[in-house]
DNA sequence: GTCAAAGTTTTGATTCATCAAAGTCTGCGA
DNA sequence: TCGCAGACTTTGATGAATCAAAACTTTGAC
């Protein structure tokens, strides 16, 4: 059973690795958990010796597959809460994280076992962020950036939760997971993007590096 | 923000200290805690220091009044969540308390607010325990031990949550707080206490000791 | 090819919570 | 009053998680 600082550590790590093993930096790591570099080197070579990292002295560490299993377990738990304090407590849609943050450490399997069937096992977090499996297998997502979108219909997919003030702005004008809109124009040199939000017909422009943190789908 | 260890000492002190105002002896602290007692006096020295008991070398430790309202607030956290177990989550009777164990230390203040919103501000736990308001303040509740009562309608009130074989037995039985049926003797010397459970209208023996767990009001 | 900046590791300390075992009271019975 | 058993306190150590700052590698610039 690993103790919530080591659950944190892996999801930060599993949140930083991208597509490619490339091993994740220390400093990253430290950055991500607000940590100095020092203990997380004595963290990583503590997680390396129990066998839920590959830790590469000087040039950083990666999940090995049990690692990477934990992490998604840690992750079902964090969004499965979440998705339970939207629906059925009726919290903010913004509020929740920190919550989750927390609850995820400590709820037992049985508890959680029952917020996804009184959820309907569901596959997606309130931002749209898939949820694994109860054996680690994470639902499959076809979608894009919007930034990287050309002009068409499309349907938000996911809002990525790092940015309490985007996500209040996007919330308000209708753009939440599942909310359909047209893309109008995308003008690259500027970096803005015009949209029409199906449902209220508003007409409202968004810039490039806000569009990075909208997955879509093109409908 | 006493930190849960702290919480479990404070509820710990709470649960033993009974209707004088005797020091409580570190033996029986530890004992409650299966902590060693020089790990408690040492805490009882770190809690003297934040103002939260009242620590006597050689005699023991007693909650001070600020001890008092932190000691109450994690026990209306603790009832309130169990009580949110068994009625929103549908977990069972006997299964909530050491979930409940956990989660008293980690829910946020809004989260309880809307648990007990959702509950109705109820006053009682599914043991029948009181839940003490949000200003600390615990309901008064009349009723009286069944290991003292003479034969007559009772009702019963609360069922203390020590002895999970029991607990089961008498939920077989009926006999959950708000159940009604007649004592038809009570057999002192002997210690068997002789009863009719309305409802059901079966008849069953309890021994006085297991009567010593169950709180009742005439009807 | 050298050197400085940037990033990483090491070292030595700190805090919290805990235990085992040695030392110290305290009160009871002879 | 003495002695001793039992309860309590002290002491020294441990493990987890952390930091600050010194020491050490890399890497990139020139």
């Amino acid at each position: 059973m690993p103790s919530s600082t080591v659950e944190n550590y892996l999801k930060a790590m599993h949140h930083l690795s991208g597509a490619g093993d490339e091993p994740i930096a220390i400093g990253r790591i430290a950055g991500e958990l607000e940590l100095t570099p020092g203990t997380v080197t004595t963290m990583m070579k503590h997680l390396g010796s129990r066998g839920l990292v590959d830790y590469l002295p000087r040039r950083g560490a990666r999940l090995t597959p049990t690692g990477e299993a934990a992490a998604l377990k840690v992750l079902r738990r964090h969004r499965l809460i979440e998705l339970f304090l939207v629906e059925v407590m009726e919290l903010d849609w913004g509020d929740v994280h920190d919550e989750a943050e927390e609850l995820e450490h400590v709820i037992s399997d049985r508890l959680l076992a029952r917020m996804d069937e009184m959820l309907g096992h569901p596959t997606a977090d309130p931002h749209g962020a898939p949820i694994p499996d109860a054996d680690g297998r994470m639902p499959e997502q076809s979608c894009a950036s919007l930034a990287e979108a050309e002009p068409g219909g499309y349907q938000v997919v996911q809002v990525s939760e790092e940015d309490g003030a985007l996500l209040d702005w996007l919330s308000e004008h209708g753009l939440r997971p599942g909310s359909a809109f047209q893309l109008l124009s995308h003008d690259k040199p500027t970096g803005i993007l015009r949209l029409k939000i199906l449902g209220s017909g508003l007409e409202t422009n968004l810039g490039s590096n806000a569009a990075g943190h909208l997955r879509v789908q093109p409908t």
